[in-house]
DNA sequence: CAGAATCCGGACTGTCGGTCCGTTTCGATG
DNA sequence: CATCGAAACGGACCGACAGTCCGGATTCTG
């Protein structure tokens, strides 16, 4: 890539994120963004190849360190912690980073309605999750549980509209504990 | 209302159908549905406000029988069965209404994909869940439950999208138990 | 059947995602 | 440093679509 191209796409991440910081996640159109980048708006398509594109990047960006997180061993997210432990971990996590990123969640689930199966951030959250419920052996009792379906459920919960719901009726921290809640019920 | 508006209405409300029926429910657009209705656009707008409004109008109507259902004795859906077979026998009907209109829940959850905690039908639906779940006494173990927000998460199930995902990889029946089997797992 | 209230229709507007192509910039080479 | 082809740029342009507007047609009332 040539150094003009780095160049350009760093100045669309950057004012992407300074319009998604000013004004919500509406209303930012890609001629917004590649004039508040001071480029024109054929390379932002050529960069990103669609608005769905444009965010899904920036959504792996701030999503970086936790996908590292998750995979080196140390803390309670890594490999070695016990699965409902690692998962209460990544949960925890995921909602931190939902909540410093709330704009960029809603921009990034308006763009991705159509197919968001296919958002390589979201199937590595769903394969983390997947993988630990069914680790964890729930649902042995009664009902069984869906391991897939479940963790598709448990990532529900941070749904942009949803946390900016919970979130305005009890802060930030009843984000947090009820997920915990609803991840520690599904494991019991 | 005069007699040729409620036609009109009538027959709006009947081409929506028909197109969600025919195509999927993406490219509906809307000079597309009043074409199929017979009727100018500013029709369609006088009587459904917005996009919005038609699809929320026309969920309302598909939902109507279940909202009677809910309130009427007699069935393990309605008032007088224990709250836990109520909520399942809920979640079964709705498993059902959504695998018998996907194409209208996924319209619709486009359409409202802005406020969709203001449309009156998924509203009823989570005063309903969330009083059935409240009342089960659910989470009195270690997590204690949200009810309010386990509500969000367990009607987030009827995605549209997560649906056909699930019912693309093991038919209608899966969606049903896998519903059931979290909704268990999280009274339990 | 006449007058008024109500409703109709479709042309019109503004916005936006995405495309296209003539022009400019980069950087490798001699 | 001059040259040249490849790579990238930018912004005019397009088609689609939600929503508005108002002159004209329809329906009700008495």
């Amino acid at each position: 890539m040539r150094s003009d191209a780095t160049r350009n796409r760093e100045a669309i991440l950057r004012a992407t994120e300074d319009l998604l910081a000013t004004h919500g996640a509406e209303h930012i159109s890609l001629d917004r963004v590649a004039a508040a980048a001071g480029v024109g708006k054929g390379t932002l398509f050529r960069r990103f190849g669609s608005r769905t594109g444009l965010f899904q990047e920036l959504l792996a960006e701030r999503a970086a360190a936790l996908a590292l997180a998750i995979e080196s061993p140390g803390s309670p997210l890594g490999p070695g912690s016990p699965p409902k432990e690692r998962l209460l971990a990544f949960l925890d996590e995921l909602a931190e980073l939902a909540q410093r990123n709330l704009a960029l969640f809603a921009a990034h689930e308006r763009a991705c309605a159509d197919d968001k199966y296919r958002d390589p951030t979201y199937l590595r959250w769903h394969a983390h999750v997947t993988a630990l419920i069914a680790e964890a052996g729930a649902g042995g009792g009664e009902g069984r549980l869906d391991a897939e379906f479940a963790a598709h459920a448990l990532l529900g919960s941070f749904d942009a509209d949803l946390a900016r719901h919970v979130m305005a009726d009890g802060g930030p921290a009843r984000l947090k504990s009820s997920v915990r809640g609803l991840a520690a019920a599904l494991l019991a």
